[in-house]
DNA sequence: AATTATCACTTGACTAGTTAACTGAAAGAG
DNA sequence: CTCTTTCAGTTAACTAGTCAAGTGATAATT
């Protein structure tokens, strides 16, 4: 018993940043009145409409159920709609919810990217994100089986 | 529009691993009838007892909200026990908990070094160490103000 | 043509988290 | 010796997710 491991340390501190920063996104989103979650979302459909629900749900990760029930709030709140081709269902952005991306995405970009480089170099960067994308794919694999 | 930083790819990429991660987690975990969040409470419980409520949802990055509703939850299946010194109330293990961590804690602890070194060497492990320490105390920071 | 299978999506019951408003005893002020 | 403040913890209303069972129209089988 408590002997940590380098991989249990790492996964640590992998859970508690994520953790505190959707804590700092949702709070700088609120402005704008959406959630990190909710941004995802948006920021996928936008790049990829139309987009079948089930498309959706792999691309951030996410269950058919969550998908489902996310699009609902977001439906409600206008800004994107289902068209439905009997059997699936196409999203879209609508207006509205075109306009909030445009006026969110620049800003959230310039935030997450801010919090990176205050505290590790280009170099630093470019290393993590190698590691991690390493690391993301190895679970993503792990997880089809 | 449309144009990702460095730094958003990273954030992206972590947040992925973190969601992946845990149902991975949580899918193994299910043998031993806890959940992940379960095991990273009990975890820090059988480190630090006895500790009062707001040092255990420090401890974890959880509200105090969070934090009782969990020790709610874990006390109904008798893993822990509150016993309140008149204002706060000092969280320790049950013999039924203490016994569960010994149980899961070296399986947990396997289970999580070896889908590190499955995809890193010891070199990367260690560099990822030291970038998201940085990064995580960062935002730690961040999140105090 | 009637029946069954398929397949995308929905829904119910749950865990886990948030914020904000609310308790209730202890301590300090008058 | 009351009256108010303080402060840990609880709770209500919410978002966000899981899994598993349910729905319903089309496609496939007999």
């Amino acid at each position: 018993m408590r002997k940590n491991t380098l991989g249990s340390l790492i996964w640590l501190r992998i859970a508690r940043f994520t953790h505190q920063s959707n804590l700092l996104s949702n709070d700088f989103l609120k402005q704008f009145g959406i959630t990190a979650a909710q941004f995802d979302v948006l920021n996928q459909v936008s790049t990829y409409q139309p987009i079948t629900q089930g498309q959706l749900a792999t691309k951030v990760t996410v269950s058919e159920g969550g998908i489902s029930r996310m699009l609902t709030r977001l439906e409600q709140e206008g800004y994107i709609q289902r068209k439905q081709d009997w059997k699936t269902k196409w999203i879209t952005l609508t207006k509205k919810g075109d306009c909030k991306m445009h006026e969110v995405f620049e800003h959230q970009l310039t935030f997450q990217t801010s919090i990176l480089s205050e505290c590790l170099t280009e170099d630093e960067q470019k290393t993590l994100y190698k590691l991690m994308t390493k690391l993301q794919k190895h679970t993503e694999i792990k997880l089809e089986k």
